[in-house]
DNA sequence: CGGTTTGCTGAAAACGTTTTCAGACATTTA
DNA sequence: TAAATGTCTGAAAACGTTTTCAGCAAACCG
């Protein structure tokens, strides 16, 4: 009674005009309509059952009537949870993450969660501002993309104890600097791969041609794998035959290209970083008259499905950026529900085989190639 | 004092252990740190100038001692407004969307607003749905992508009173059923460009190949544009020339390449829907020898910066879709802000010629080719 | 028929903030 | 010196829900 005299004469002037001047029906208006209490409402909302069939009706009523929505952040502010996972990512300037982001929103929505996406442009400092900013919008869980972060990234999801999944992390920094559960890709195995499939295909003069390694540890670790393992191989791998394009766009790539085709040997197959830079080294091919795969083999890292476009159809190495997406997502919610996920998972890269990998041409080179018979 | 009384008691006990076990520091916690009362705290927050200095650095301590994060969900019942906006997506898998959520997450992020993803992929009861969930969530806006949607979906928005605006609308679409604020693209004038283009370099016998048109309202404007402005300049343009490719992929775009190519009659010039189609038209016209663009233009229509990988790069009309994410995102800003942003914008396209479009070898077909002198 | 159980309901507290209001001083003005 | 003004502060209300708790009937049990 006191309390009741004391709300009502609040009702009617409250609703003055906010800025929108949308008068937003409440739980309380629906009560009031249906001359019930708002836990009764409540009550029609979550446990149906838990209300006598003729109230129910009068309450689904008043709640079609004024087409009740109700206030998820006010539902949020009392269960503490706002069904809500962010996502950082490096950037999207790069369409590498976008299957991945794709399994994620999928992934998420099947749950009931939302999706909060932040490109922090590669800028750690950024990065880490955006994922305060996440906290204080009180996402449940947060997923982080890509290995470079500052120290205190880890430090403040540690101190406010908040669910997050690491993915695209690099397998060594992983392994170094642990920041939860983490899917990685196999970078580096999966240029290892891609030359000893050239290998297995018997080429023995092996170069690589990668995408700008600057700030894409990904790349980076790609480039350095793939030399490193033709070396394991036992054959050469001069300087000239490392090649770095300064973009993927086909100027860029083919001026590369043309450093690593001008020096003295040619090499008869190339491991590309990105199945992007195929189609420029393509061009070059082209007009120098190179064939492809009688006079030069390629084969590639797969992004995207970029592969198929090529012509010809581009051998490659495909990495599962959607699994990863989907796993990512997956170990969150795990996590978010109190189930350990792994420490880290690294998904299996893919041999794809198209027709830009041929054997060489000559057996000649296989001999001039050949550095030591055994090393390593 | 009975307040205190009251309130005391609850402290110790209350904060058992949640699912997380995360104490989260509250407002509260910092007024009792700092000695000072809660609207204090809120006071140095907000508004410090208000705040004598001795209890401010006082309560500055506290909030880094305690490494304070306010509660956005807290602030946002009381504001009423959530400063993030949702976005809802036909689908993820075409990724001619990317750029403009890029530009869209910067000038919300660079406004302090956050940007919530949904896909319905291509499903508008899902996109219903999601538009529903996303009120639900308390989105300050919403922006809406594409061009089908359930005529309920309106009727939501304007229920609601929720700001929103449309991109990537088809123009008709947007005139025809207005759903407020639009900006679209002038994806039927872009091809009549790219038409225009190719008749001005001489060209009389010009076909089509379009991408699937089955779900891709833009892809159709596009399609019939070119056919319908090739007959406008009084050209044949049989249905042999105007093929429709079931994927973008190599495969599928060189059957539809082959019927194109394979009728009796050959066209000199090809205007594509899609940059994307250029590849595998390429690759058709390298295995007859065909060269581009002696013997064959190619004029694109850009979705993406894909034109210059291929080979030779492409002519092709771009289409500015980042600039089409940061206008959204802006004209909805402004809408929230009760600022009244134009009800339709069309963003101009822009021929970019690159080396695919040159004049027709023979002035020969420029005859054949004509149907009749003044047609419209 | 008195007591227990059962089913349903509404009042009120709680979630973590911001904001309003009035009170406590300190300072200025007349 | 009294009154008026100004500055700073804390209590409490409010935002829209969910959930706890106690109360009230009706049904059941002995």
């Amino acid at each position: 009674m006191m309390a009741e005299t004391r709300s009502k004469p609040s009702k009617g002037s409250k609703r003055a005009s906010t800025r929108t001047g949308a008068p937003k029906a409440t739980i309380k208006d629906i009560a009031r309509a249906a001359g019930v209490s708002v836990a009764t409402v409540s009550r029609v909302l979550n446990t149906p059952d838990l209300v006598v069939a003729k109230k129910r009706q009068a309450v689904l009523r008043a709640l079609r009537r004024h087409d009740y929505i109700p206030n998820q952040t006010a539902r949020s502010m009392i269960s503490r949870r706002s069904r809500a996972i962010g996502l950082i990512l490096p950037t999207l300037a790069n369409p590498v993450f976008v299957p991945a982001i794709a399994a994620i929103e999928q992934e998420l929505d099947r749950a009931g969660y939302a999706l909060l996406i932040n490109c922090c442009e590669r800028d750690p400092a950024r990065e880490l501002a955006q994922a305060r900013t996440l906290i204080e919008r009180g996402m449940d869980g947060l997923l982080i993309t890509g290995s470079e972060h500052l120290p205190d990234l880890p430090a403040l999801l540690a101190r406010h104890r908040i669910p997050h999944v690491s993915q695209d992390v690099s397998q060594d920094i992983a392994l170094d600097k642990p920041m939860g559960p983490s899917i990685g890709l196999d970078n580096a195995g999966a240029l290892a791969a891609a030359v000893d499939h050239l290998h297995a295909c018997g080429h023995r003069r092996i170069a690589v041609l990668s995408g700008p390694v600057h700030n894409t540890p990904s790349v980076r670790d790609r480039f350095l794998s793939a030399i490193a393992r033709i070396r394991h191989h036992g054959l050469i791998c001069p300087d000239a035959w490392c090649a770095v394009s300064d973009d993927y766009d086909n100027h860029s790539t083919r001026i590369a290209a043309q450093r690593l085709l001008d020096c003295g040997e040619q090499p008869t197959a190339v491991a590309l970083t990105g199945d992007l830079l195929a189609l420029g080294l393509i061009s070059e091919c082209r007009a120098r008259s190179l064939d492809i795969p009688r006079d030069l083999s390629i084969i590639g890292c797969g992004d995207t499905n970029m592969g198929q476009y090529a012509d010809p159809p581009l051998t490659t190495i495909h990495m599962p950026f959607v699994e990863m997406g989907r796993a990512a997502a997956r170990d969150l919610l795990s996590l978010i529900e109190d189930r350990k996920p792994p420490e880290l998972s690294i998904l299996p890269h893919e041999l794809v085989i198209r027709q830009s990998v041929a054997a060489p041409a000559n057996a000649h080179s296989a001999k001039t190639g050949r550095l030591r018979t055994n090393r390593l």
